[in-house]
DNA sequence: GACCCGTGGAG
DNA sequence: TCTCCAAGGGT
């Protein structure tokens, strides 16, 4: 089967990308590999429309992987705003201390260099390695293995992390040549973002609704998924709250002041306890709580 | 493999 | 109000 006869035709497919796809700011030729990798950690788990604006404030002030390096893991978690996860921002930070000491500040190519880097896994050292470089390397996130599953294999899939063998299978659809393949993977990815979504996909609109499997088939129901996490009243919940305060501070916020975000107080020191454990939060000589320095 | 880690908009 | 979720990664 060659590239253009597979369910998952490459040519309908990137019209459908060159009509229909974002004009997102890590998309364009300015925004480098530094834009694409800084776009990457923002994008994991959350939504498109709460980057956009972090992302610009992000690379107008440290717009190379140096720039970040040079200023605190504090300074990148406030900057990291509401965006959640918050980790994130102290592992783009770390990946940018080590982009700068380690690669002479260049973002790497390299797919084994990039795994090094803290908060880079298997699906964003491809999406670097595929969006900033243009290598042939299948990349796989929710909406492409969702989007395979459907259309190729003919069933829905549950919201799971993707797997080698959802990289194989994309890797085996690939274009050959290599630039060519990293907009294929955008133009899949950009699918199941708008028109394959986990909801109510938009069929109508869909330019592979005439080869969909799953189409075809009636569309099968989708698989039960594990239960998520709940949220309410868990240590997520207390440590975000925390957090949020000392974002809002510019200096040590007073353990008077922790104490209002969370009633109990056996939870609430936990949390804080990890808080200094993960390296998002120190404790200075008063016991007043801050970001790191 | 199971579980943990934030956030706010949509239905 | 409440559930579900949105370009994963680390342990």
């Amino acid at each position: 089967m060659t590239a253009t006869e597979h369910r998952l035709d490459v040519d309908r497919l990137l019209v459908f990308f060159g009509d229909h796809g974002r004009d997102l700011p890590w998309r364009r030729p300015e925004a480098g590999p530094w834009g694409v990798m800084v776009s990457e950690f923002m994008l994991q788990q959350t939504p498109v429309v709460r980057v956009l604006p972090v992302f610009e404030a992000w690379m107008r002030r440290w717009p190379r992987p140096a720039d970040l390096a040079a200023d605190s893991s504090g300074d990148a978690v406030r900057a990291w705003g509401r965006l959640g996860y918050p980790r994130r921002a102290l592992r783009l930070h770390a990946a940018a201390t080590a982009i700068t000491n380690d690669h002479d500040g260049a973002v790497p190519s390299d797919i084994p260099e990039l795994l090094s880097l803290p908060g880079v896994g298997e699906y964003t050292a491809r999406a670097i390695a595929a969006f900033a470089f243009g290598a042939r390397t299948p990349v796989v996130d929710t909406n492409v293995r969702r989007v395979l599953s459907r259309v190729v294999r003919g069933v829905d899939s549950v919201r799971e992390p993707a797997t080698p063998a959802d990289r194989r299978e994309l890797e085996s659809l690939l274009p050959t040549e290599s630039v060519r393949a990293a907009r294929f993977s955008a133009a899949v990815m950009e699918l199941g973002a708008l028109i394959c979504s986990a909801g109510d996909p938009d069929c109508d609109r869909c330019p592979l609704s005439g080869r969909c499997a799953w189409r075809a088939a009636g569309y099968p129901p989708t698989p039960a998924r594990r239960a998520v996490q709940a949220f309410a009243g868990t240590d997520r919940q207390v440590r975000g709250k925390i957090m949020a305060l000392l974002r809002a501070a510019h200096g040590p916020v007073a353990g008077s002041v922790i104490d209002t975000a969370w009633p109990d107080p056996i939870q609430r020191d936990r949390c804080v306890a990890s808080l200094i454990t993960d390296g998002l939060a120190v404790t200075d000589r008063d016991g007043g709580l801050s970001l790191p320095g």
